[in-house]
DNA sequence: ATTGGTTCCTGCTGGC
DNA sequence: TGCCAGCAGGAACCAA
């Protein structure tokens, strides 16, 4: 599933094929996504030149030359499968849904099979305003986000940290893994109150959690060649989850775990648990994590 | 104002 | 082997 770093990824890949290009053509085969596409969209996007790309939480932010941004969300199940031009006659997959053909022939499809992604069409000018972004929190790799900040977002809640760290408007983009990953690293138990990360713990936390952010987008950039993978799907990649998925499996330690490891060669080893919050799975280590 | 529950969707898995 | 219930989950939206 496409979390903060895989829609970075995929930003920087759709970059290399669009950024510049004017797409020539835009086919919307089904409108019915999460949110229904707007009116006209396949027209409003025609012609268009595509001016800069970027990301902002788990958005894709196209920007085209006409002061109008291509938004687009990939939910849980979306890709974007990329055709050079000698592959444009490939044929359509199930669940190719929106389709942009660039002047130099690229092909790049939005392939959704759950239909839990989105896209829109707003003005670039007051963006912020739109309802996908008001409220929402700073950006997790920004300089907006700092151990004070969080502390400061998390102060007087009630809901059990692994909650706040799902709510965007507390620190955008982070998703399920890796709110697991961030507690995991920080030594910090996914049910300790929000209203108790505060200090010295807020300031583990917002370490770990652009650390493990930075973690993933390195690791996605180092292990696909030109982003673009050989069935032409952008953007996922292996990670090196230490708890999520690995419920019964030996616990690794939390970052301080095995600083202290490093001297006394000991790691955790208890085995990795798995509970419900919020209707989702949390993994955690009930030894590392406090 | 917060917080918790519901909803969208379909591919995959595990149990019988 | 086949069937199907249950599960996965981002985040907008709604209800309490």
């Amino acid at each position: 599933m496409p979390e903060l770093p895989e829609v970075e990824t995929v930003c920087r890949g759709l970059a290399r094929v669009m950024e510049g290009r004017r797409l020539v053509r835009v086919e919307a085969r089904r409108p019915d996504l999460r949110f229904p596409l707007p009116e006209d969209f396949a027209a409003r996007v025609q012609g268009r030149r595509v001016e800069r790309i970027r990301r902002r939480a788990k958005y894709m932010l196209l920007h085209l030359d006409d002061g109008q941004v291509l938004i687009g969300h990939l939910g849980m199940s979306g890709r974007m499968r990329v055709l050079d031009a000698a592959g444009a006659a490939a044929p359509l997959e199930t669940h190719d849904h929106l389709g942009f053909v660039t002047d130099d022939g690229t092909t790049v499809w939005f392939n959704d099979a759950r239909r839990f992604g989105y896209f829109d069409l707003a003005p670039a000018d007051g963006l912020d305003s739109h309802r996908f972004f008001a409220g929402l929190g700073p950006e997790p790799l920004g300089n907006a986000f700092s151990g004070p900040v969080l502390a400061a977002a998390l102060n007087g809640k009630k809901t059990p940290i692994k909650a706040a760290l799902l709510d965007q408007r507390v620190v955008a983009g982070v998703g399920n893994i890796y709110a697991c990953e961030a507690l995991h690293r920080a030594g910090i138990s996914p049910r300790r109150l929000a209203r108790t990360v505060q200090g010295g713990r807020a300031e583990a936390l917002a370490t770990a959690v652009r650390a493990v952010l930075t973690d993933a987008i390195a690791a996605g950039g180092s292990s696909l060649r030109d982003y673009v993978q050989p069935d032409g799907e952008l953007g996922y990649f292996q990670h090196a989850w230490r708890v999520y998925g690995r419920e019964g499996e030996a616990c690794g330690g939390s970052d301080a775990a095995r600083a202290a490891a490093a001297a006394s060669g000991a790691v955790c080893g208890a085995p990795v648990r798995r509970l419900v919050q919020s209707a989702r799975s949390t993994f955690y280590c009930g030894r590392c994590q406090r």
